[in-house]
RNA sequence: GUCCCCAUCGUCUAGCCAGGUCUAGGACAUCUCCCUUUCACGGAGAAAACAGGGGUUCGAAUCCCCUUGGGGACGCCA
């Protein structure tokens, strides 16, 4: 049998990394198996769904390059309403529909068929009455939760009511997990939880065995909270008589303070970290390595690599934190792994630039490239032509910049090699008795525009000797 | 309150399942030194952990129990 796995969001805006780490798994044991990776938007919460969620959905899953090989279609995404401009949707579509809010009809039907064997019953309880409730067992000390007081009243169908699922005296559950092996539940906090909601849609517990069931899912990855409501979907598969999948409940990923993760731990969707720069193969690499380690020890590895050695077996059970700080770094080696061509195909894409540089210049940026936004630090001399750090030259007197600059244009040419075009600076600093320290300096802001550069020396050689004298020129008419 | 999950350096972890090779290995971060015209990279080195207590055993980081600590859940949210 085929592996089945799915990723099934919720369209609420933003796509967070510790759901990415659980798509990347997802997506990583279906693809080693050659199996099939399935996108189903869990949007049964209309007050919680966002407009055009699903369509970022796509869009971040794409950019970080986990396809699915099934998803929703077109006229799917249309008809809830979604923009599919500029989408293009390169799965399959058979087993469909994808989107939980146009498959009412199947969650309808099974509530109906529990109901009809006396495994669930009609709720007419109101929210209000619900939250009333909830707050006087707060008060009282009580753990919260339904009195079961629709249970044994005959509801009538003519008036608005909701299905819930009658849990057994004494619910006991042993549920199998594949990463923690049997999960024992005695008398777990839960009451009769509602399966279907009196608008007619269905709570998550029934819309994802029915789904996981009907789209033949043969592996369940979801995160850790799911844990203690595991025994509803256990009970539910029995009672359906359905095959069970196997489930993975993965660690949550926490902040850096041992807390789950939130937005006072900065950059933590896929959306920001994009915007600070970060590689999606690095992204990929450090969310990886949170719960699950490279056989051979390896800790900087592309998405192939990740791939060819994924195993459910080096998953782990005990939650990690995010260290931005690490990803920065795993970002870094991801820059220096780029070959030539696809460095500079990313400084075309992301900072317009279009370039030919050497191997050898190239290398230069990649070691001071910790992310994008370095890399358009760095280039800035390229790209903000007149932003110069006066501020930096405040301690040089500004007729010595002058004439420094001019006596730099006088003695330099196009055919200085490297250890001449030294020498010459050296002999400058010389002859106006000026430390070289502060002639590098000079020629630095004046060439470069500011204090964090790429080498001067090899930017020079780099650009050209005709280009460097209009750099100083173009310097000199702001200073003076 | 009730139920559940988890526990090796600050962090991610190797080792655990199949006890001895562990005076517990690596990486990131930190500190020191070297390299250096800036910013970085790089090199050398240092400091840093088996949560605690009981068992089992000739022998426990590894198996069992308890305690503690952290996390999750108890919704017509997912």
């Amino acid at each position: 049998m085929s592996v089945r796995t799915r990723f099934a969001p919720s369209p609420t805006g933003y796509l967070h990394i510790g759901s990415v780490r659980t798509a990347l798994y997802a997506w990583a044991l279906a693809k080693k198996n050659n199996g099939s990776f399935i996108l189903r938007i869990e949007d049964t919460d209309r007050e919680r769904y966002v407009p055009n969620s699903i369509k970022f959905i796509i869009q971040e899953l794409n950019w970080l390059g986990l396809q699915p090989t099934e998803g929703p279609s077109k006229s799917e995404l249309i008809q809830v309403g979604e923009d599919i401009e500029g989408l293009s949707l390169e799965w399959s579509s058979h087993g469909g529909p994808y989107i939980q809010s146009l498959r009412k009809d199947f969650y309808k039907r099974y509530a109906e068929e529990l109901l009809q064997a006396g495994f669930a019953y009609r709720c007419e309880c109101t929210p209000e009455m619900l939250e009333k409730e909830r707050r006087e067992q707060i008060l009282a000390g009580k753990r919260p939760g339904y009195s079961g007081r629709c249970r044994y009243i005959n509801v009538s169908p003519e008036k608005p009511y909701a299905i819930r699922l009658k849990l057994p005296q004494n619910f006991s559950v042993t549920a199998n997990d594949e990463i923690r092996g049997k999960l024992k539940f005695e008398n777990p906090p839960l009451s009769d939880p509602v399966l279907l909601k009196s608008d007619g849609f269905p709570t998550y517990h029934l819309a994802v065995v029915v789904d996981d069931h009907l789209m033949k899912i043969t592996h369940v990855l979801r995160g850790e909270e799911w844990i203690s409501t595991f025994p509803i979907h256990w009970y539910l598969y029995d009672l359906f008589g359905w095959e069970k999948p196997k489930f993975l409940h993965l660690p949550v990923i926490l902040g850096e303070d041992g807390k789950k993760l939130s937005k006072r731990h900065g950059a933590q969707t896929t959306a920001e970290l994009r915007e600070e720069g970060f590689l999606p193969s690095a992204i990929i690499n450090a969310l990886a390595l949170i719960g699950w380690t490279h056989s051979s020890g390896l800790e900087i590895f592309s998405v192939d690599e990740f791939l060819r050695d994924f195993s459910l077996e080096k998953v782990h059970s005990a939650s990690g934190m995010f260290s931005p700080i690490k990803l920065k770094r795993i970002n870094h080696e991801h820059f220096k792994l780029m070959r030539v061509d696809e460095f500079l195909a990313l400084i075309q894409k992301n900072l317009g630039l279009s370039l030919r540089l050497s191997e050898s210049y190239v290398n230069v940026l990649k070691e001071r490239t910790h992310t994008l936004k370095d890399l358009s630090q760095l280039l800035c001399f390229l790209i903000f032509p007149n932003e110069y750090d006066f501020q930096a030259l405040e301690d040089i007197d500004k007729q010595l910049i002058i004439s420094t600059l001019e006596l730099f244009k006088k003695t330099v040419n196009e055919n200085l090699s490297r250890d001449e075009l030294q020498a010459q600076i050296s002999a400058i600093s010389d002859s106006i008795n000026l430390p070289k320290k502060h002639v590098f300096k000079i020629l630095r802001v004046a060439i470069l525009r500011r204090m964090e550069t790429p080498p001067l020396i090899d930017t020079i050689q780099e650009f050209g000797f005709n280009w460097t004298i209009d750099q100083i020129n173009r310097f000199l008419s702001e200073f003076r």
